[in-house]
DNA sequence: CGGATTTGACCCGCGC
DNA sequence: GCGCGGGTCAAATCCG
């Protein structure tokens, strides 16, 4: 296990300097080539005629010579660099392949341990676990045969789902999107929408829209599913943040304890998109802006906002994978994580942090985007102060070398037996905790060097935003055949200029 | 004029 | 059972 993560991250940062590297040549060296081309070739500027009047011929003829071999050199100049362009094209094509072998490997080690785990447990806990269980493929939704579905749904509400989702949602059985993807890993009663053939992976909320009901007007089963809903608290003066997605207002609400309005937002990408986020300022700091996402969007997005939902994505799986390896009896809503654990490796950088849920049903995560100085300090006051009802909260510190962001895990336990908390925090023992201990005690040279490489702040900064481009367009073959080159080749110009900022900066 | 936003009313779950 | 609060609806309004 450890030599897989090992393995996958060294992969990555590889990657990530591959991809640099080689953006970086491709953005430069044209530059600097065409310099000299224009040098070369500015004969025709009235100056330089002029001069080449006045001159004799043996003069003019030896420059064009010089001319010739400068032009020449450049062009093997140029020469060589689109060799190694392919060279460190072939280079990432196979890290590339690599990578994601790896990945495979390493959620198939995740999948293989959760359920491992869900079998020691109690019985009712592997009937429920399982629906809380999200993917990590990042927007893929392979769906699960349509007639296991129906045994466990109501009939009354499948008619209805269908009818809501219509053919559309028959059709598409790949999404984009925050990555709820609940039936990669089985959820047979969870959604019902998607019953129909696999779109709307969710009701938006936990409560069902009217046209959710069944015509006795009873819930559908399994309404109060615990499903993950992502939080992502950014700086951001805008009063919504530009995640790529088109949204629509639906709703406003004064939240009790928060003076801010709660701004209510449905996806409108695609007109049965379930996707809906609550938008909200902090209230002790203003220009934090707590944007909440839940359900998964049934269409392709826009590269944009695939960043947004790759991050989710991949935040909520974390979230939820380790929800399966929970021990009953742990009551993570008012319990801090007992970090002494965490604190062996304690760099008090990065914080973690178990506060009690902002939806009583649903298990959040949070991204805290604003900790942009790993200051523990800030990090602690900035999350105090936004969520005044956490009272109970105590921080948790882990290394940061293994996290870009703050992670705030918000969970609200429904009959008590569900601990999500401690899961969460097993989960990361297990994957990134070990590994900041060993590298303490077992100094390697990889460890050694990506430690080197990653604290350098700027060069993070420039890997998340290059990362969550290359994962959230690469990750889905759907999405790549459809944003075909043009998306493609804007994602190799956000590397370009991400790289070219970090190289900038320096 | 059509789409987006606003806002008061309503629904529903939860706690007491 | 009742009140509270979060979430949603839908008519009114705004805006390009």
């Amino acid at each position: 296990m450890r030599i897989v993560i090992n393995t996958l991250k060294i992969s990555f940062y590889i990657l990530c300097m591959c991809i640099f590297l080689s953006n970086y040549k491709k953005i430069v060296m044209p530059n600097e080539f065409f310099k000299i081309m224009l040098n070369s070739n500015g004969r025709s500027s009235s100056a330089e005629k002029k001069v080449d009047q006045s001159v004799g011929y043996q003069e003019v003829h030896s420059r064009d010579l010089r001319k010739e071999s400068e032009l020449d050199n450049a062009k093997a100049e140029l020469g060589e660099v689109m060799e190694e362009n392919a060279r460190l094209k072939m280079a990432l094509n196979h890290m590339e392949k690599d990578y994601h072998s790896l990945q495979l490997r390493f959620f198939d080690i995740l999948k293989q341990q959760a359920s491992k785990k869900a079998v020691n447990v109690a019985g009712h806990r592997i009937i429920e676990e399982p629906e809380e269980l999200l993917s990590l493929c990042l927007g893929r939704s392979p769906r699960e045969p349509k007639s296991d579905r129906e045994t466990t749904a109501s009939s009354n509400f499948i008619k209805v789902a269908q009818v809501d989702d219509g053919e559309e949602n028959l059709k598409a059985n790949l999404t984009l999107g925050l990555g709820s993807d609940e039936t990669s890993l089985e959820e047979p009663n969870k959604n019902h929408a998607e019953a129909g053939g696999g779109e709307a992976s969710s009701p938006p909320s936990s409560k069902t829209p009217k046209t959710m009901r069944n015509e006795d007007g009873e819930p559908p089963p399994q309404v109060n599913a615990k499903r993950a809903r992502v939080s992502v608290r950014t700086r951001c003066d805008a009063p919504t943040m530009n995640d790529g997605c088109q949204w629509r207002k639906y709703g406003q609400k004064t939240a009790k304890g928060n003076p801010c309005p709660r701004a209510y937002y449905r996806c409108t990408v695609a007109p049965a998109c379930p996707v809906r986020k609550q938008v909200q300022r902090c209230y002790e700091d203003m220009s934090i802006l707590i944007t909440t996402y839940e359900g998964t969007h049934n269409h392709p997005l826009p590269l944009t906002a695939t960043c947004m939902a790759s991050t989710t994505s991949a935040a909520a799986s974390m979230l939820l994978s380790g929800s399966s390896t929970s021990h009953p009896g742990f009551d993570s809503t008012a319990t801090p994580i007992n970090g002494s654990e965490f604190r062996a490796f304690d760099n008090s950088r990065t914080q973690l942090y178990m506060p009690k849920s902002a939806h009583p049903l649903l298990p959040t995560i949070t991204l805290d985007l604003t900790a942009s100085t790993s200051s523990s300090s800030t990090f602690t006051s900035s999350l105090s102060s936004c969520s005044p009802s956490d009272s109970n909260n105590l921080p948790i510190s882990w290394g940061n070398e293994y996290l870009r962001y703050g992670l705030l895990l918000s969970d609200k336990t429904q009959v008590g037996s569900y601990n999500l908390g401690k899961a969460f925090q097993e989960y990361f023992h297990q994957t990134y905790a070990e590994k900041i201990h060993q590298a303490s005690s077992q100094v390697s040279l990889t460890e050694s060097l990506t430690n080197a490489i990653t604290s350098d702040p700027n060069f993070k900064s420039v890997i998340a935003v290059a990362l969550s481009s290359m994962v959230g367009g690469g990750g889905d073959a759907t999405h790549r055949s459809q944003g075909e080159g043009g998306e493609r080749m804007g994602q190799q110009l956000k590397w370009g200029e991400a790289a070219h900022q970090f190289t900038s900066r320096k």
